[in-house]
DNA sequence: AAAGAATTCAACCGCAATTCA
DNA sequence: CTGAATTGCGGTTGAATTCTT
């Protein structure tokens, strides 16, 4: 049994595409547009299954593809994008403008790997420090997962010795609330209590937009309810955060994509860090470097701290 | 010049996420 | 709400090209 195949691949054509294929394929998307790719071919005159043809243009005919070589500027700006998002060439390629992400990961490959692996590993002088880690924060070396995973919440964590009062409220609040577990109903928890995990367990942290504006302590905000809200204006009162950064590098939409969402984490990290809350390095680069150990990814969710 | 090795990159594949009915 | 259809993504393959001997 099984999945269904995408299509009757028998009397379909295969491999390299001719200039004939390439020239019916554009011409029926600059008529039509892109989508339908199921039935596109069909509906063109090709003889290709409906992906191979979404492939070959989104990764070749697209009008606005840039040629040629890869820029050492480009290759840089991959470089650092890779050591944040690891694997994630669609979204590494969104940042490039006009390249693909087949490209980059190409590239990255056959170039770029190879780039790395020959450099000489720096010697104990000239390794650049990375800041401490904080308590409960995962390993170093586990810092960013290779494979994309699924990213519809975030959650901000401020550490432990920037919160003490927060962590004892909370504290409080949560031993109080299991003692009332079985005959109460939360009622005075903001952001609202319908922000479940993924698995179902309610927020571990609660608390008000007072609570927020004063100790940058939040958890488990849905990440559409977060852009539709104020609370970016707060944020920026603590430098922590850019939405308008975020905006103006993504498209709108009322329910965040995967990919937005990781812009968005993207976004955030680098206008936290670049705010100088911590560290003085003169580039981005040095800055994201040093702030890789704090990021990890885990069950869905994005965890973010660090020194505020 | 020829053969084999190495490299490049377009295309394919399977799976996961998202959308639709 | 559910299952099917569609789309998008990252890993992998292999033909074409380039390099080395």
């Amino acid at each position: 049994m099984g999945r269904s195949p995408c299509c009757a691949k028998v009397g379909l054509n295969r491999g390299a595409w001719t200039a004939q294929e390439d020239r019916g394929l554009m011409d029926y998307i600059r008529a039509h547009g892109e989508g339908g790719w199921r039935n596109l071919p069909k509906k063109a005159g090709l003889k290709r299954c409906g992906k191979s043809c979404r492939l070959r243009w989104l990764n070749y005919l697209r009008p606005d593809i840039k040629r040629g070589n890869i820029t050492a500027d480009e290759e840089e700006l991959i470089i650092r994008l890779h050591k944040l998002l690891g694997n994630r060439w669609s979204l590494i390629a969104g940042r490039l403008p006009g390249r693909t992400d087949n490209e980059i990961k190409n590239y990255w490959n056959t170039i770029v790997s190879k780039k790395v692996k020959d450099q000489p590993k720096p010697s104990k002088e000239t390794r650049i420090m990375k800041p401490k880690v904080v308590a409960n924060s995962r390993p170093a070396t586990q810092v960013v997962r290779t494979k994309a995973l699924k990213c519809s919440r975030v959650l901000f964590l401020a550490p432990p010795q920037a919160r003490p009062q927060a962590m004892q409220q909370q504290q409080q609040q949560q031993q109080h609330h299991r003692a009332n577990a079985d005959t109460t109903t939360q009622t005075d928890a903001v952001p609202a209590a319908k922000n479940k995990n993924a698995d179902g367990k309610a927020p571990c942290l609660a608390g008000s937009e007072d609570h927020l504006a004063t100790d940058f302590d939040f958890s488990q905000m849905d990440l559409s309810e977060l852009l539709n809200s104020d609370l970016s204006d707060k944020f920026r009162g603590f430098g922590c955060c850019n939405y308008g950064s975020y905006n103006s590098t993504s498209s709108a939409s009322s329910s965040p994509s995967t990919e937005q969402a990781m812009m968005f984490s993207e976004e955030m990290v680098q206008s936290w860090n670049l705010s100088g809350c911590a560290h003085d390095q003169a580039n981005v680069g040095s800055n994201l470097q040093s702030l890789s150990p704090f990021l990890d990814c885990n069950k869905g969710e994005w965890l973010a701290s660090g020194i505020i």
